[in-house]
DNA sequence: CTGTTAGCGCCTTCAC
DNA sequence: GTGAAGGCGCTAACAG
């Protein structure tokens, strides 16, 4: 609707209503000590006026505006999406209105200030505290709580939420290996997150527990996009001794290998194994439906709000670190290497 | 990090750089008339204590906060996903933050309800104006000014930004025809809107063009995602004469077309020509590759922030409605009739 | 029960 | 070029 149709304050409430603001204000905030008459008629005036308390001066006054805020690196890919799915989730049974943040990546120059600027401009302001999705900050001055999922590497002194990524990746690679296959490539995440170098080891130990050399070449590193996994897959593939299996560090990666793959000629599961890690919900319906390691992104997010309202609400102080236990998600992308054409490769070899 | 860190205000910063809280104002909004060793040390002291100033406050005493507001009816859907990407890049360019408002859907008994408290809440307060995708409500009572993406078949008088949806929808099923299909079955999007109703018309102007009957059970209505999709693609594939080709509102729609036609035991394209509409990024990945119509959503998001910002700078005053121009895409899920198996049904029937 | 009085943190005249 | 005062819309004491 158009403009210049000032917007209707609490003033103008109590005025057509006959009644001081602050008995609008307390009827506003289901105050108690309001005659029952007084409640009803400001709540009629209130909804024939369409009036809606300004967000701005709300959170001015009182230190509650039942608003959180959620950051997340990339509006649009999948982790961030189903994180925010589980936030959604969670405000609606609490009670909560939600607030994503996001902006202009080039003002700022690294991902980090840009995500300590929207912690202040948010915290103590309009919002009652903050998540935050995969940071690349390590710590934010606020008096807001601040709840991260998917923690940086250098452990932040907020509450976090993370899988059990080692278990994760370790349950991956033995069943690649139990699949027959001795050269599996990884293709790394973002390094800067806990998930990713716990991944890593994950990889590595599940390799050493098996007895097969950790090579060098064949781990390279990616960031958790399916660009880069496309790049880092031509670069395992284009090997002189390629891998039969490729364990990508997530879904996004594993997307990026299988149009590598596909673009090389190879097909999947026959010429080269793939497992992913998150299980997005685009990994069931993906071609062929990817094997992958669940983590309940939703969870995270649900996990995540709980425990930021229960800072907000006073009902703990302490910084918690949830863990999230992973599951592997056995799909089609994967077949045990004997039958696959690498092996009859080995033999002409 | 911890709480209780009282956040800093003006006031500190003026304190401790010994200047008054107007000349820290002054350097805040870059006015011109300060000395620029004042200018100088302001910065820094803003700079060595990390103050960010409150949204909320600033939002109360200016009309402008530079942010601007993005409501959408589902997060994580492909459509909204992809205007947002395009909202994104637009604010980027023009130097404004962006919050996205989502909420607790219970609270609210209507749709149109819960836009209505979104757009009051956020408008005239924290954002200097609201673009709202595929909206349910018709109209808004606000000082600010909104712009529709895919706007209500009640043509709001706000600004919005529509593709040339029954050119498309014509294009889409005339590509079909061509390909010999006769039975060609419709699955609708959300009625409320006008994109779907755009599209049934396309749909059936394209039958009537080419002298093909309009057949009522060949049209079925739901709502643009992918669950009604499937159900409505059981119902008409259920039909004692199936269609042989389905046309649906939108990619979604299509996906669960698809979803229906493998469960059934049906092969696309070979038993089934599907095609979707919008082109969400998904289309290309899936599996057959989604022929579609092309609407160019990114786009959408951009133009619509375009016109936004040029109401809220007050270079436009009138309401606008954008058209895109649609594009059909011709991927793999569509074959000529001829090679088909309904063909060769027709024959032992 | 309800109205009056202070500000919350900031920006904007208006003096100096 | 800079400071002081007023008020944005609202809530939280206090009075009555």
């Amino acid at each position: 609707m158009g403009r210049g149709k000032k917007a209707i304050t609490i003033q103008d409430v109590a005025r057509t209503a006959g009644v001081s603001v602050s008995t609008v204000s307390r009827v506003l905030n289901d105050k108690d000590d309001v005659a029952p008459e007084t409640y009803e008629k400001v709540r009629d005036v209130i909804r024939e006026m369409g009036y809606t308390s300004s967000l701005a001066a709300r959170s001015m006054r009182s230190r509650r505006t039942n608003v959180i805020g959620l950051i997340m690196p990339d509006v649009g890919d999948p982790f961030s999406v189903q994180v925010m799915r589980g936030v959604n989730r969670a405000i609606t049974e609490m009670g909560y209105d939600l607030i994503l943040y996001t902006s202009s990546s080039h003002r700022w120059p690294t991902t980090a200030e840009r995500e300590r600027h929207y912690v202040s401009l948010l915290n103590g302001s309009i919002v009652d505290g903050t998540i935050i999705v995969t940071p690349a900050a390590t710590s934010f001055s606020t008096s807001a709580p601040v709840v991260a999922i998917d923690p940086n590497t250098i452990s932040p002194d907020c509450s976090s939420v993370i899988s059990t990524n080692h278990a994760g990746a370790l349950a991956a690679v033995e069943h690649l290996i139990s699949q027959g296959h001795r050269r599996i490539g990884f293709i790394s995440g973002r390094p800067d997150l806990q998930s990713s170098q716990r991944r890593l080891d994950g990889y590595q130990d599940a390799l050493r527990a098996a007895g097969l050399p950790v090579e060098q070449e064949l781990s390279v590193t990616g960031d958790y996009t399916r660009e880069t996994g496309f790049r880092c897959a031509r670069e395992l593939l284009s090997l002189p001794e390629p891998p039969t299996a490729v364990f990508a560090a997530n879904d996004q990666s594993a997307f990026g290998v299988i149009e590598a793959a596909e673009e090389m000629g190879l097909r999947i599961p026959d010429d080269l194994s793939v497992v992913g890690f998150d299980n997005v919900p685009e990994a069931a319906y993906s071609n062929p439906a990817l094997t992958t390691v669940d983590q309940f992104i939703e969870s995270m997010g649900h996990i995540g709000t709980e425990i930021l309202v229960d800072l907000i609400e006073g009902r703990a102080s302490d910084v918690t670190h949830h863990k999230i236990a992973t599951q592997l998600v056995v799909r089609d992308s994967c077949r045990p290497v004997a039958h696959s054409s690498s092996a009859a490769q080995q033999v002409t070899v």
